[in-house]
DNA sequence: TACTGGTTTAACCAGTTGGTTAAATCCGAT
DNA sequence: ATCGGATTTAACCAACTGGTTAAACCAGTA
């Protein structure tokens, strides 16, 4: 995003808004160069067509949602705390621009291998010798003994529903209840201090080792 | 869904199909005339133009989505096992048809107000003295002792999270776990238990009245 | 038989869209 | 002054899209 002259940046801002309102189809290149404060022969002549384009806006896009959650991972901490600190970032990113995600995710499968096979990339980086650095950590919590032994992949499936959901489900939410606002200071407070309880109380070693387990059905 | 002809039924299901791949704006006549095996002045002349059918389509996949998950909700229950029949159905509904999901979130937000309202009327139907049958029943709940004292709507959002996550990450989790199928039996199972043993925990009475609450942050 | 409604065919239309082109202009650097 | 890249204007094009129309066809049926 840095080798970008200005006038490029204002372009890939402009097309960002759009694809992201419209989506890709409904986006209109005279729209995008309207808010752009430029003309089509412009914006033609900036970026060649729309697909090159469109991947441009998009790989940014999900470099920048990756990357606001990878970055300032503590490693060197309690997993109660990692947790603590994981949730925070992931809410507070989200927060700041929502509207990401139902593009991600509908692009995401639309879109075909393409934007799975960015996301892939982008995760890989972030890997802790060889793993997805979430479940990485909660396999070391488990071998420790911190937390009690849970299938790591589902650990992390619920985690990142229970950050998610609210955002998604943001319309409706804001339907039946007009006054919530997900992306309020007070209620991302309140979300991450239910998520953080719920799992961590649902993730406590198990206090006796007979097999007093309850299973569920 | 009933008074409809034959010829309707097909014409709808191809769209239907149509839709939710390509989108609204992706979405051609032509494409979904071809699918239903007719052409398009046929198209037109049971449903006049490309919004109505739309509207149809949106209309009987809402309905569809929210009907499967609240019917068959056993209301005389423990809340233990109310968690279980809820979290099994709506896994196993989602599962059915899975591209639903991503294609209503999308549309809930592109398209206004228009697509909210129309979960909103489906949803008061099912409500329970004018509350969200999810919040009544974890309410009671609470009342009645059988979990410690969360906020309900916190509780809802993390259980639908947790649910319809898998689901909407598809895609990556096929990318990063080539082995992974959300939608079959034997992982629907695993995600099942993982959310009942993870939610059941987190909910559990505080067993001693002091306060020994260790606060998160 | 004649009528009816579903169905096809195929052409057609108007509007839109992505994209191109050519000429003119603007502007800072050489 | 001039040279090159940025920018505008405005016209243009081919392709596509939603939608229409008219004529014919085909089944059952009254």
């Amino acid at each position: 995003m840095d080798h970008l002259t200005e006038q490029e940046k204002r372009i890939l801002s402009a097309a960002r808004q759009v694809f992201l309102e419209k989506g890709r189809d409904g986006a209109r290149m005279q729209e995008i160069a309207n808010r752009a404060g430029i003309n089509k022969a412009l914006l033609h002549y900036y970026f060649r067509n729309k697909e090159k384009l469109y991947a441009t806006v998009l790989r940014e896009e999900i470099r920048s949602f990756i990357q606001g959650f990878t970055r300032s991972i503590p490693e060197e901490n309690t997993f109660r705390e990692f947790l603590n600190q994981f949730v925070h970032h992931y809410l507070q990113h989200i927060a700041r621009k929502p509207e990401v995600i139902r593009f991600l995710l509908w692009e995401l499968e639309s879109g075909g291998e393409r934007v799975g096979t960015l996301f892939r990339e982008e995760l890989q980086q972030t890997a802790v010798s060889g793993k997805f650095f979430l479940l990485a950590r909660i396999e070391q919590a488990i071998q420790q003994g911190e937390i009690r032994s849970v299938d790591p992949l589902q650990l992390v499936l619920s985690l990142i529903g229970m950050c998610l959901y609210p955002f998604l489900a943001r319309p409706i939410l804001s339907m039946v209840f007009p006054s919530l606002n997900p992306t309020s200071p007070d209620f991302l407070e309140r979300r991450k201090q239910a998520i953080l309880e719920l799992i961590w109380k649902g993730i406590q070693p198990d206090p006796s080792p007979d097999a007093n387990r309850d299973k569920p059905d």
